[in-house]
DNA sequence: TTGTAAGCGTTATCAA
DNA sequence: TTGATAACGCTTACAA
């Protein structure tokens, strides 16, 4: 042992190969497959197949993925292509996800793109050189010929948060439009007539949903329909949302309320207000979308629309589960529901606190 | 083509194999392997090398993982273990973790052990199984056979944000000591001098770090050291903060400052306190523990002990790379530099606005 | 410098 | 019902 020799050796146990159990069981390696292997496990002598499955279980046994995986071209596992994993609307949809897809036997490599396109392909290509069974897409940008390639191709595939337009991809996204009425409807109740929209990039399809769900909602209700009301964010961020605020107000657009893409944009519109000296929800209403951990104790309370996170993962995971066990079958598209979480940032329009509305 | 056959067929194209590549190129697959390895590279003929490189790229050739994980035993890849990944904590770590380990040719396997020992020790079994060359490790029980065990079998291991006490196992971990005796310090220069802690559960060596340093802290500026004033929250979670607030208070401890284990559980405090309408920072100032996002936006926004999250993650990754690289290596740890953010949470006992100081 | 052949740990095909 | 044997796609002694 040299001076330089600190580290521990390596003293891993050698794990158990099937050709050990064989051994141990008095059986060729096939045999003993044929054993371990619940489909084929009819194909051999009972009392065999017993002796076998309990030398395994002594010698702790446990098939080598990776050898599984270049044999049968199948690795028990699934991607799951995240667009930001920083941002804390994922993480419970991941757990959602994994919560049906363990008990199933499948495990999943999540990767995070940085919202960057480049780097989705990439690293989904690294997924599939790994042999995952399928995807788990919850990046939202609207075309993704790499993507709608591949599910041309007939992987597995599905979609969470968002939609391919004209393309036959399952889904399973929130209730958007559904979600956005709420929103409209609750602000119009307490007197809003004039409500304006910070839509997310309509190269989304969520900001493309919501915004269009907007527009709708407000015709429907016979509010003001002003298309000097309805902006887009360039991205998913407090920034950009800050952005349009300014842009809103700058552009002396009067309006009483506004509905945001999500709520990461509604925060962008908390830092403008607090800027400019603007009360909410004194001066101006928002709300968000997407219930994000931790709003309850924004100063003010977030009110904001609850998708359920969790359930989304489930709902995809299962929905992939099965494209997987029988890959015809037409897409469906799973539309879950949502509910609006009335909170402290929306208030009637120049309430008995002597602010005024907010005109410009 | 039956009714119930409508999914899209697989068409996806065979990839390139290296013996399609060796064929395009007129030379055995050996050679082409060679050839595409640039350690074995000098072995072949330059000009067959340059041909080799070149039909590669043509055909798009791509080395199958899978193959060359059952051959080589080594998978380019390193398991991530994660206790929560739905704590907004973590997932900047990961970045960082990701920014270098890509460069490196290596990816993450992530797994999140939902803070269960079993689960994890399930799953990071299936990640060895699968041949991941090391382990990044962030979940942060003090004692832990399995893990302690590998590492004496000389799998490469780095833990983050979490030290094991009488073991060489690497680490890069925020200078607790430091961040807390900036946090007690901060107060004492506005006046307090019963602070109180809610430290996290001693299990955790974070926990028992952080609040080791109190104890100390707290004696070297001569501030009152009553052990009443010191309790241990059961986990790292918003509940067990507000827990041990409540048994602080109903205790009659007098104080008119706690610094927290972490920021959830001084959001735990900020429950209580509107539980029983106390003001901080009125009556009690509040300092937490990470930075979190968000903190900022709460009311009021937390003062708390930023850590370097990104850096966490980075120099994590850099020193498992050496460790893989190296393996005979004394262990090291590393420790990096936090800083104090006072935001609205931490203000002089008994402030101007009449509010008394709390005392029981 | 190149080719041959064995083998990583499995499963699948074929015979016995 | 079991065993022999050949792959899966790659690397690596060893031989030429």
């Amino acid at each position: 042992m040299t001076p330089q020799d600190h580290g521990p050796p390596n003293t891993a146990p050698r794990p158990q190969r099937l050709r050990d159990v064989a051994r141990a069981a008095g059986v060729h390696p096939a045999t003993a497959s044929r054993a371990l292997n619940p489909a084929t496990r009819t194909q051999v002598n009972a009392d065999t197949a017993r002796r076998v499955l309990q030398v395994a279980k002594e010698l702790g046994y446990r098939p080598n993925p990776v050898a599984l995986a270049l044999k049968t071209a199948r690795s028990h596992t699934v991607g799951l292509v995240i667009p930001d994993l920083t941002n804390p609307y994922f993480p419970p949809i991941v757990r959602g996800i994994e919560s049906e897809l363990e008990p199933a036997g499948y495990h999943a490599w999540i990767v995070d793109t940085h919202n960057d396109p480049e780097r989705e392909h990439s690293r989904v290509e690294s997924l599939r050189e790994r042999q995952v069974e399928g995807l788990i897409v919850a990046t939202a940008r609207r075309e993704h010929p790499y993507l709608s390639a591949l599910h041309a191709q007939g992987v597995p595939m599905v979609l969470v948060n968002r939609r391919v337009e004209d393309l036959a991809v399952p889904c399973v996204i929130p209730d958007d439009a559904s979600g956005v009425v709420q929103a409209v409807r609750h602000l119009a109740e307490l007197g809003h007539t004039r409500i304006a929209h910070i839509g997310g990039p309509a190269t989304t399809s969520t900001g493309a949903m919501r915004t269009r769900a907007f527009r709708h909602a407000v015709r429907d209700l016979s509010l003001a329909d002003d298309p000097a009301l309805v902006t887009e964010a360039a991205e998913w961020s407090e920034e950009a949302g800050a952005r349009a605020m300014r842009q809103l107000l700058d552009a002396r657009a009067r309006f009483t309320a506004v509905v945001t893409g999500n709520d990461l944009l509604a925060l962008g519109c908390y830092d403008v207000f607090a800027e400019r000296g603007i009360d909410c929800p004194g001066q101006v209403s928002v709300v968000g979308f997407n219930d994000m951990p931790f709003l309850a104790r924004l100063r003010p309370a977030l009110t904001t629309v609850r998708v359920p996170h969790h359930a989304v993962g489930a709902e995809a995971a299962r929905m992939l589960l099965d494209g997987m066990a029988t890959p015809a079958r037409t897409a469906r598209s799973l539309l879950l529901p949502v509910t609006l979480v009335v909170r402290e940032s929306t208030a009637p329009p120049g309430r008995a606190d002597g602010t005024a509305p907010l005109t410009a």
